[in-house]
DNA sequence: GGTCAAAATGAAAACGGTTGTCAAAGTCAG
DNA sequence: CTGACTTTGACAACCGTTTTCATTTTGACC
């Protein structure tokens, strides 16, 4: 793993939520990081290939990263305000994709699966 | 709804699994109507925005469509080789999703989801 | 130190799906 | 038929991402 990959890494394990690639090379530029744009984006790819980092997309069709804490399977309840995420496992879902699956003879199954909403801190910033 | 786009959703109709934009243009054409491009995005816009067709995205970005048999809640099982889909009620992911947001202070959900797999007969072609 | 090949880098160009523009065509009530 | 309003579509613009390619950095070997 480069070098610039390592310090890309590390930028997003101080970010909370997940960022864009873009979001990435505006604040390590901002730190004073001599980096391309290009570089962190071929950073993110080797990452994310690796498993270090997970990738969804957004609404908007733009893809972000977030190093998250496990590396082992799991999703993401998102608050679709400040980006705060928590992870969570899911045994419930895997086994209800692996039941809808085998029932209609579905096999090498793949799911996707993430949970937005307004986590207590955004709800009550909007009732203040 | 303009007449195009009632045009579009009934190509939609006659389609099995999900498809894009670009597909649905190239078929239409082919099928000698006069429609531009831009008008078919135009209507799959006011399909989706209208829930009278479901969107989701591919892994390379692209936005693909599908005019499902119900307008209720419901999710997908896609064949990641021929698009062959399935509509799938998901009660235990309901509830999951609302459990694991309550836990976490989460209001306002909403989630995707979606599962691929390799259909039966795609299984029975490749084992030929 | 020096040499050199392989790997990494980044500015700029290309790419591809999607959206915006705007003038032409169609629709329809009066 | 007229005029107002809507719809259409060729084309350009947009924007995140990938490719290109010349330059720089790295690291093994001397
Ligand atoms: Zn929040
Ligand atoms: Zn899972
Ligand atoms: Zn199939
Ligand atoms: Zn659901």
């Amino acid at each position: 793993m480069s070098r610039s990959a390592e310090a890309v890494h590390e930028t997003l394990r101080h970010s909370e939520g997940f960022r864009s690639a873009q979001d990435i090379f505006t604040e390590m530029r901002a730190d004073g990081a001599k980096i391309g744009l290009t570089t962190v984006y071929r950073a993110l790819q080797a990452l994310s290939d690796d498993g270090r980092v997970d990738v969804l997309r957004t609404d908007d069709g733009e893809s972000v990263y977030r190093a998250c804490a496990t590396g082992d399977h799991h999703h993401h309840l998102v608050c679709r305000h400040c980006g705060h995420t928590v992870e969570v496992a899911g045994p419930d879902v895997e086994r209800w994709a692996e039941r809808v699956a085998a029932q209609n003879g579905f096999t090498e199954i793949t799911h996707t699966v993430e949970v937005f909403g307004t986590c207590n801190s955004c709800t009550a910033s909007a009732e203040r």
